[in-house]
RNA sequence: GCGAGGGUAACCAAGUGGUCAACGGUGAUCGACUCAAGAUCGAUUCGCGCAGGCGUUCGCGGGUUCAAAUCCCUCCCCUCGCACCA
């Protein structure tokens, strides 16, 4: 069966890997790869494809490459978003169901029971795997699990025991962004609106008014001495509260978030905003001042009532500038309390007239705000009067003194609302207690994974400088959630541990997998893994002859050598595994590489789910083939690249796979005798062995691919061009079929195993040695000589389209010996432009006079067009031109359908013989 | 805003001082084969040129150099990350 068909040849191969790639302990050198896993809650795309088939082209190349490779798979499953999913499903949302139904293909009896979470990740788990299986993934399934196994758990729960007592799991209470409709926490992906706000830390400064208080939130509480008013606004209702006992009066919503902020708040009665104006209050750092009238005073901005400092602070400044203009409050000037460089008396002042700022809707407002908050900070000094010290310094004193004396509070709040959830209902800031962190601030723990991601090979080399930052910017870490699937945390077991916290070290997880399967959960105390991953003994152990096997799996596989993952993930995840390996293993344990891919993009624009802008992968495999959706991904952009999904460019792909099958078909019975151009082919192929096999090494799956493909592709181009006639293909052309196969394997292995079948007869090609280059078979001089023949080829053909006359004879003028020796010695000057001084020191070259000057002058420029390689070969041995032209006469003849005549340039009477330079003869048309 | 990466011909993309008018691939045009279509193969694809050449290009502008897509500076634009979420 000599047909092309990707499909029968899909389910050849099948067959034959079953269990191939399962993969045990031996004496080989080990090679250990292992990608993120993926959280199954959908079905998977191209994107997807390339993440899972870049670690497979690299395993099969090492396995070949005679390695013990492991690539394990394992799913994620612990965490939130499936349990959102399977609700939504269940309260039948459109969009929902349209993309599990519709674009994920799941059937109508399977989606039945999607109420229940873990079937859906269930059934998007073994659709993964057989979808990774049809893409030929060389995965050792065995080592398969998901992250809620009991014996996961257990694993998970001796891993925090380590990081608890080593300090790194610490208890703190933690202002987040909450849901109180929902009664959870609200992550970036469930908010609505306002996914930029922060969680500011806000100042309470607490007016006395008359029996109560009134409290302001400020960031700015050192300008307490220059407030010259409270702002209310009179169109909202306030509310008279107790708060931790004693009389606040705050906005109703003020009243709801200032109970999740660690208050009791009981709310006595209602007082409407206008009732409040014209009112006076104190503070013992300002005295008194009136409570004013102002609409921009927004009841669900902190307490819902601000000071006022007009001196320091635009709004302020020309709210009041405003009222004074309608004749009222006449008597109210703004106090300034802050010198900087820069700016008049009164900066608000300065900078509203200079900016030339008429009016409070002004959207140049917030900027000026800024501009000023930014320069009193840096630059600004209090007045002596205040204390005399610098801003930045007196902010902090200010508010501790605040505290500790005159009563305030902090309140938490966003600096830009609204923030909205999902749900539709406003977000508020809320005090978590009991919450748990992972301590990623701690400086000894960054320095140790400073230390260890320096000795580590990252791929490609500039993200070595994010992943550093990421280093140095990691906070805390909270590390326990209340809903969601996964393992119960030890120390309070109403809560969970957080899904990225869970998956740091599970790649050492990998190596016994399928081990520790056979022993029952309950046995697998932290003293069972202190002794498979540490060596720890310890007293009745259980299973002792299992656990032996189990580390010596360990032992064997431990360290990986690369981690694949998105680029996406550096900031997260594939930092988090560092701190913890560190804070786990040994040294000699740490992971040794990360690799990190780019994103995928389809037609030109992002892929996702959620937008429905994804080719299925199994869609792609069902269209294509799994080795042309494998060549693609790996064939157009390297690992770190983004790529682009077209579906034309796909077509081409196959188009591509399916000229390899032919020319292997055709070519892999060829018995004829060699010739020089065989020599030639065999010459180049070592070549590109070389460079297949160094970018491999190196991850760059394209340019291994141009070098596979496309470099043999084009060689045996010119290769069939230059065959004599009449002559079919060597039997050198067996040998080029037996390497291509196998160059190509990691990337169509299907087409490869197909093939490999039929020239060798037995055996997996998956399994066959990588071919080796052989120095021996490496004829420089053979491919200088078709070098300076297809460059004289391409000169004739542009010579002869430009002239468009067909000429009765070529003539091939080659340079004569003395233009060759000055050919030698601007090759070999170590000064070229000195070199040419030198020459003319010559007496016979002298003679020549001009002729020898401009020579060496067109040398020069030649020297720098060629390629240097080839300069080098001919300056070590130069080629004798006219028997390389000679040789391929009838090549010649054959090409342009003329008589050639090859001669020397001086024996030649035409003008243009004049022009032959080394490696470039004189042409001449007659 | 902060951190990281990037802008190359119709498109994708290689290329980090002279091998560069710029690899390779797509698309397009022409030609061969064919009754025809498809597939396949060959040629062309910045401008000019009836002799292998010249001119102008690598986000914009400026600089360094005998020589710049490549090094330096200003600016413009794009992508990713900025966390309690996989």
């Amino acid at each position: 069966m000599n047909a092309f068909d990707l499909g029968e040849f899909e389910k050849e191969a099948q067959e034959q890997w079953t269990h191939a790639f399962e993969s045990n302990p031996s004496k080989l050198e080990k090679c250990y790869l292992t990608v993120a896993y993926p959280y199954p809650s959908g079905a998977m795309h191209v994107g997807h494809g390339r993440t899972y088939i870049v670690p497979d082209v690299i395993a099969r190349f090492w396995r070949m490459r005679g390695k013990q490779v492991l690539y394990p798979m394992a799913f994620h499953v612990t965490g939130a978003p499936v349990i959102g999913i399977s609700k939504r499903i269940a309260n039948k949302d459109p969009k929902t169901i349209n993309l599990y139904r519709d674009l994920y293909k799941v059937p109508q009896n399977v989606l039945d029971e999607f109420a229940d979470p873990l079937t859906i990740v269930r059934h998007f788990a073994s659709e993964y795997q057989r979808v990774m299986t049809a893409c030929g993934i060389s995965i050792d399934w065995r080592r398969r699990f998901t992250t809620v196994d009991p014996t996961y758990s257990r694993f998970i729960e001796w891993q925090w025991k380590h990081l608890y007592e080593a300090g790194h799991v610490i208890k703190g209470a933690h202002p987040v962004r909450y849901c109180t409709v929902d009664d959870n926490p609200v992550g970036d992906h469930d908010l609505l609106e306002g996914d930029t706000a922060e969680v500011i830390r806000f100042t309470l400064v607490m007016f006395q008014y008359s029996d109560a208080f009134i409290p302001t939130a400020t960031l700015r509480p050192e300008t307490i001495y220059g407030v010259t008013n409270l702002w209310a606004n009179p169109n909202v209702t306030y509310v008279r509260a107790l708060v931790d006992g004693s009389a606040w009066i705050i906005s109703k919503e003020a009243a709801e978030k200032l109970a999740l902020q660690d208050h009791t708040v009981e709310i006595k009665e209602e007082i409407a905003g206008r009732d409040l104006i014209d009112k006076m209050v104190s503070h013992p750092l300002c005295g008194n001042v009136p409570v004013l009238p102002a609409d921009f005073v927004d009841p669900d901005m902190a307490t819902g009532l601000v000071m006022s400092v007009p001196a320091h602070a635009p709004f302020d400044y020309i709210a009041l500038r405003d009222l004074q203009n309608a004749g009222k409050y006449a008597y109210i000037k703004p106090v300034p309390l802050i010198r900087v460089e820069g700016y008049g008396g009164i900066p608000a002042q300065d900078a509203v007239e200079r900016a030339g700022i008429t009016h409070q809707m002004d959207n140049r407002m917030d900027a000026l705000t800024q501009e000023i908050y930014s320069a009193e900070f840096s630059k600004g000094r209090l007045f002596e009067k205040y204390g005399g010290k610098p801003v930045r310094v007196a902010r902090d004193d200010v508010a501790v003194l605040m505290i500790e004396k005159y009563g305030s509070k902090i309140m938490y709040e966003f600096d830009t609302r609204p923030v909205v959830c999902r749900c539709g209902n406003r977000v508020k800031v809320k005090i978590l207690h009991d919450q748990w962190f992972l301590k990623y601030s701690d400086p000894e723990w960054k320095k140790q994974v400073s230390s260890h991601l320096s000795d580590m090979a990252l791929v490609p080399p500039e993200v070595r400088l994010e992943f550093e930052r990421t280093v140095d910017w990691l906070k805390d870490w909270a590390c326990t959630r209340r809903v969601g699937l996964g393992t119960r945390f030890p120390w309070d077991p109403t809560q969970l541990i957080e899904p990225l916290s869970d998956s740091t070290i599970y790649m050492a997880y990998y190596t016994i997998a399928h081990k520790i399967r056979e022993i029952d959960p309950k046995l697998l105390t932290p003293e069972v893994f202190d002794y498979i991953f540490l060596g720890k003994e310890s007293a009745d152990l259980p299973e002792k002859k299992k656990l032996d096997s189990m580390r010596v799996e360990f032992l064997y596989w431990y360290p990986y050598n690369y981690r694949f993952s998105a680029k996406d993930l550096i900031s997260n995840h594939l930092t988090f595994q560092l701190f913890h390996h560190v804070a786990i293993f040994p040294k000699d344990k740490l992971p040794q590489g990360m690799v990190v891919f780019g994103m995928g993009l389809l037609n030109g624009a992002k892929m996702s789910s959620s937008k429905g802008n994804v080719f299925l992968l199994e869609d792609a495999v069902r269209d294509f083939g799994a080795d042309t959706v494998r060549m693609f991904l790996m064939g157009s952009a390297e690992p770190w690249q983004d790529f682009d999904w077209r579906n034309e460019l796909v077509v081409s792909t196959k188009k591509q796979i399916e000229r390899f099958f032919n020319t292997v078909i055709e070519s892999k019975d060829a018995a004829g005798e060699p010739h020089d151009i065989d020599r030639w082919l065999l010459s180049r192929l070592q070549a590109h062995i070389e460079r297949t096999t160094e970018a491999l090494s190196n991850f760059q799956t394209r340019q291994a691919l141009q070098e596979a493909y496309f470099g043999i592709d084009t060689d045996l181009k010119w290769y069939r061009r230059r065959l004599p006639e009449n002559i079919d293909g060597s039997r050198d052309l067996h040998t080029l079929c037996s390497v291509w196969i196998r160059l190509l394997a990691p990337f169509i292995p299907f087409t490869a195993e197909h093939l490999w079948k039929k020239i060798a007869g037995e055996g997996l090609v998956s399994f066959s040695p990588w071919p080796v280059a052989d120095k021996r078979l490496v004829n420089t001089r053979i491919e200088l000589a078709e070098e300076l023949l297809s460059r004289t080829v391409e000169d004739i053909e542009s010579i002869e389209k430009l002239i468009q006359i067909t000429p009765k004879s070529i003539t091939i003028s080659v340079a004569p010996a003395w233009k060759h020796e000055i050919f030698l010695q601007i090759a070999n000057a170590h000064d070229r432009t000195t070199v040419i001084k030198e020459i003319m020191k010559d007496d016979t070259m002298r003679r020549r006079g001009r002729e020898a000057t401009d020579a060496a002058k067109q040398c020069t420029t030649l020297i720098h067009r060629l390629p240097p390689q080839v300069v080098e070969s001919l300056a070590r041995e130069p080629i004798n031109e006219a028997q390389v032209f000679e040789a391929a006469k009838k090549f010649l003849e054959k090409e342009f359908g003329v008589l050639v005549h090859i001669t020397d340039a001086e024996s030649g009477k035409h003008v243009k013989a004049a022009t032959a330079l080394p490696f470039k003869p004189a042409i001449i048309f007659e």
